[in-house]
DNA sequence: GCATAGTGCTTGCGTATGCAATTAATGTGT
DNA sequence: ACACATTAATTGCATACGCAAGCACTATGC
């Protein structure tokens, strides 16, 4: 049976979706923050000497690198990140994150962890949360990592 | 323990986003249709009466009902779907698969099927998708619905 | 039955995003 | 060492989307 695993497919779709939603709308409310702004800041964080080229940060993120560039723009304005070039490849402009970029990225983390508990307060065991995180885990493995 | 709430939510943005490209670019090569094309037409296969009013479809695919109506002119002018006027309410314009529309869907439909079952292909046992499914399905509940 | 509120749909406008072309720099083959 | 391919980043352009305003119609309260 194919079935179940077209189901599990739409109803990550769906999923995904509300998601987004609830969370774009409550990051926006609490940080200046959008949803994409605050990943970008977590793969930052997350990221060796809290940098990343704008390529590698596309990948991870699956936007373009003409988007990186330009979400870079503003964030560098507040304070968030700055243009750091690599001394050996003077292609190469890392995004890093400042000072001020990793306490509001870690102010952020803690919300979305927030919100992310309230998703399952209800209906959810512990167990089961650890199941689904495990076999989404298992969906993005052999890939280039999520921030976190 | 909220961890593994974050880190399911985290897997489950990074999920989507992956399986958006590869169902996107999949079905844009061999049907006409992008993806969210598809789940247009396939919310519509699954109403009654294979029709459903531009709010409607607007909340199901959670996009604004203003991008509903602009989706719908050119699947229009591929006979996909037609505008069936409501005549109790006048205001009611709904989407209507058509004819064309319906072996459209019914063949991405299948194309999506083939893809979902891919996703899975190794390392994943019947089981574990139903229970990805499963737990899916439930962060799903308490919500509208979706297209299967 | 009439005024007011609410609903469904469309359209104008601003914004966000991807693609492709461009530029600059590095890597490769001979 | 030089030509050619490759890579990182940016920018112009076209497209897609949401929001808010506008329009038409329906529902509600008195």
């Amino acid at each position: 049976m194919t079935q179940s695993s077209l189901t599990a497919i739409l109803h990550l779709f769906q999923a995904q979706a509300r998601l987004e939603e609830r969370f774009s709308g409550a990051l926006g409310g609490v940080h200046g923050l959008g949803l994409k702004e605050a990943l970008f800041l977590m793969h930052l964080q997350q990221a060796p000497m809290l940098r990343l080229t704008r390529v590698d940060l596309a990948k991870r993120l699956h936007i373009s690198a003409s988007t990186v560039t330009r979400m870079a723009v503003p964030m560098e304005k507040l304070g968030l990140v700055a243009r750091q070039p690599d001394p050996r490849d003077a292609r190469l402009a890392y995004v890093v994150l400042t000072e001020t970029g990793l306490a509001v990225v870690t102010d952020a983390r803690a919300t979305f962890e927030r919100l992310a508990a309230e998703v399952f307060r209800d209906r959810w065991s512990e167990q089961e949360i650890a199941s689904l995180a495990e076999l989404l885990g298992r969906l993005n493995s052999n890939q280039v990592g999520i921030p976190a």
